[in-house]
DNA sequence: GGCAATCGGATTAAATTGATCTGATTGAGA
DNA sequence: TCTCAATCAGATCAATTTAATCCGATTGCC
């Protein structure tokens, strides 16, 4: 019930190259100087955006990526999706795996669709834009 | 993001208890039996929810456990949280860990706030007394 | 044509998770 | 009262997944 790490350093990312907007030329070795993230992660984590269409990249000495697309267009479930794949509370929920023992009378797996669903609105919900924004959170008391 | 396969195995048990709410006495080995889960795995699912208050367990040759609590005021998020800990998309939503590069500049903090919330409202809106009602879903078309 | 810089894939080590085993506890029966 | 059987509880061990590192392929510049 927690995204891994490598999500997190995703949004993380992904966060900070969509305040470089402007600029055209991004390389990992930038971001990863600016975010504190390990070099070997972030380049990792180019590949796989790239391979998910997330951003584009070029190869070569002057090469780097910028995002293929605006950052209001980019949300929270693209990113994750992109690194963890489809997401699913539970195995029952991607088609084809079928190991559950109770499968037949299973009373857990609609629902689990209804919250899988709440889930992926959720994160659907939250966009590049809204993240790489300065600062319009109001002081949020958290769970005080 | 996606929750662990004891979880998930525990909302099946918890799910299979909740329909024995008349008999008094439960047992590992009945429950390993009747949802075809390891009965290993099964003791270890009850030690949790024992511990988490969610079922009463009673050692010796009489004993076994019962529901706590009446199945409509057990949520998927009481279990979850149960065996898995605290509900958090990520470590910056736990209160004192620190170990985020960007901890000062953070932007996406405060958003994965918004998102842990209605991951946990989502799970909390699903009681055990629906997931152990009998058909109520009218043959969903799941994602054709 | 050589060189430097970048992404891309593959390998290795660590951590988390899941399953198994053994021990502590309790009640029933002789 | 004592022994035995049945249960939960905790600890141990193996497996899977995950995260970090390393090396190779590709491209533009000099």
């Amino acid at each position: 019930m927690r995204l891994s790490s490598l999500a997190d350093y995703a949004v993380v990312m992904m966060s900070a190259a969509a305040r470089h907007c402007g600029s055209i030329r991004l390389n990992a070795t930038l971001l990863a100087d600016e975010t504190g993230l390990p070099l070997p992660t972030v380049q990792k984590l180019v590949s796989k955006l790239s391979g998910a269409g997330l951003i584009e990249s070029t190869r070569g000495t002057g090469g780097g990526f910028r995002l293929s697309r605006p950052p209001a267009a980019i949300s929270l479930a693209d990113i994750v999706e992109a690194i963890e794949g489809p997401i699913a509370m539970t195995s029952c929920v991607d088609t084809g795996k079928h190991d559950c023992a109770v499968e037949g009378s299973c009373r857990v797996k609609p629902h689990m669709g209804t919250v899988n669903g709440a889930v992926r609105g959720a994160l659907a919900g939250v966009t590049l834009a809204q993240l790489s924004a300065q600062a319009p959170v109001p002081a949020v008391a958290e769970h005080a």
